[in-house]
DNA sequence: CAGCCGTGGCC
DNA sequence: TGGCCAAGGCT
């Protein structure tokens, strides 16, 4: 069994209190249960996945940066994103060193962006003060930015077999409905139950294949809808299949409406560039490059322009002489918590006043646009827009 | 601790 | 078409 003690957490610097094995999982408060953990070995070892990109090593950076990218994602999208990424930055080392835009740009449409640079950060830090080598101890990676209890875990069960529970979106459903836990996961209480479980079943050897089992059996058999219950290991110890309540299992998130933001968005072409501004690290599309933007306070259909175009065209003659002003096709763009309705306007600019970078704004070559680190709507608009032939207006 | 933080696929 | 959700972590 390889199992790797607990002993180098105090030498890093605490990030949180929250340990690996915490005592309030109250570990003896379920029932260990060999069957469970031989099922799922068993029924990985045969069924389950064993060829995705980040498989077949032990290469912890590689792992790690499987584990970051999949957080909140799912593998199809992360895919050529790791592949891209792996080209790049081979080793940690060559993230640490890589430029901040360039590993920006390498994430530029996965989504949640912090994930980015605390990836960058992590890197650095990893370099600096962990002498380039990621630490086999969960508590000890938990320390690093990016990296929560479930990732830490993972992490260190897939490089190095530490004995480690996670707890994802995957195990969440998987136990939601073997289990019978008729309550929102998302709850405080419900979390901690299904945390005690997740170290109580822990098997004491092939923690890897049982990690990777859970994982599996929740993105191809215990799917959110539809599961595959008769292929399923579990099927004959799962309370919801008995009781026909897997499409109520696990219960839903409590919805609450989302709030509606309006915004205004400018492109600015001149010279076959257009301007763009870097967004603060906080906030949302943090840390991205994207255009610049009004907000405004009702319906783009019915927005009033006059006032609008005043403020634009103001914007727009820190910058140069405008020519012409368009108004674009509109679009909405749905978040977690609101939902964005931007009306794009174009303004070529006949003469340019300022050639270098002010106010966090620079000026972008349209020919470049498709590698730019930009939000995925924004791209997928100046993509569009500049796609025919009037690159150099 | 609840709110915040993206995007693409699915039905 | 639009609402829902996926290999969570941070503040």
């Amino acid at each position: 069994m390889k199992r790797v003690v607990v002993a180098e957490a105090g030498k890093a610097a605490v990030k949180k209190s929250k340990a690996l094995l915490s005592e309030k999982d109250n570990v003896g408060a379920i029932a260990p249960d060999p069957d469970f953990s031989r099922a799922v070995i068993a029924w990985q070892k045969q069924h389950g996945r064993h060829a995705l990109p980040w498989q077949n090593t032990r290469d912890a950076y590689r792992v790690w940066l499987s584990e970051i990218m999949l957080q909140q994602t799912q593998v199809a999208a992360v895919i050529p994103y790791y592949l891209r990424f792996l080209e790049s930055f081979p080793t940690v080392a060559d993230l640490a060193a890589a430029p901040s835009e360039q590993v920006m740009a390498h994430w530029s449409g996965l989504g949640y962006y912090s994930r980015a640079r605390n990836l960058h950060r992590c890197a650095q830090i990893v370099m600096a003060e962990h002498g380039g080598q990621f630490s086999a101890d969960p508590a000890v990676l938990e320390t690093l930015p990016g990296i929560g209890r479930s990732t830490a875990a993972a992490i260190s069960a897939f490089s190095y077999g530490t004995r480690a529970a996670i707890l994802d979106g995957n195990v969440k459903r998987v136990f939601a409905r073997v289990f019978g836990i008729d309550r929102f996961p998302g709850e405080k209480a419900v979390e901690n139950e299904m945390w005690q479980r997740a170290v109580a079943l822990l098997p004491d050897q092939d923690v890897e294949a049982y990690t990777q089992g859970l994982m599996d059996l929740g993105a191809t058999l215990c799917t959110r809808n539809r599961p595959d219950c008769p292929r399923c290991p579990l099927a004959n110890r799962c309370v919801a299949y008995q009781t026909g309540r897997t499409a109520q299992l696990p219960v839903r998130k409590p919805k609450k409406a989302v709030p509606e933001r309006y915004a205004s968005m400018l492109v600015m072409v001149h010279d076959g560039q257009i301007l763009l501004e870097q967004r603060p690290d906080q906030g949302i599309w943090g840390g991205l490059l994207s255009l610049p933007e009004f907000a405004t306070t009702s319906l783009p259909a019915s927005e009033q322009t006059q006032d609008l175009q005043a403020r634009m065209t103001a914007f727009a003659k820190r910058f140069g002489v405008p020519s012409s002003m368009a108004r674009l096709q509109d679009f909405s763009h749905g978040f977690t918590h609101f939902k964005l309705h931007v009306v794009p306007y174009r303004v070529d600019l006949q003469k340019r006043t300022h050639s270098v970078a002010q106010d966090n704004a620079l000026w972008y070559p349209v020919a470049r646009l498709a590698d730019a680190p930009l939000p995925a709507p924004v791209k997928k608009l100046l993509v569009a827009l500049f796609a025919t032939s009037d690159l150099f207006s």
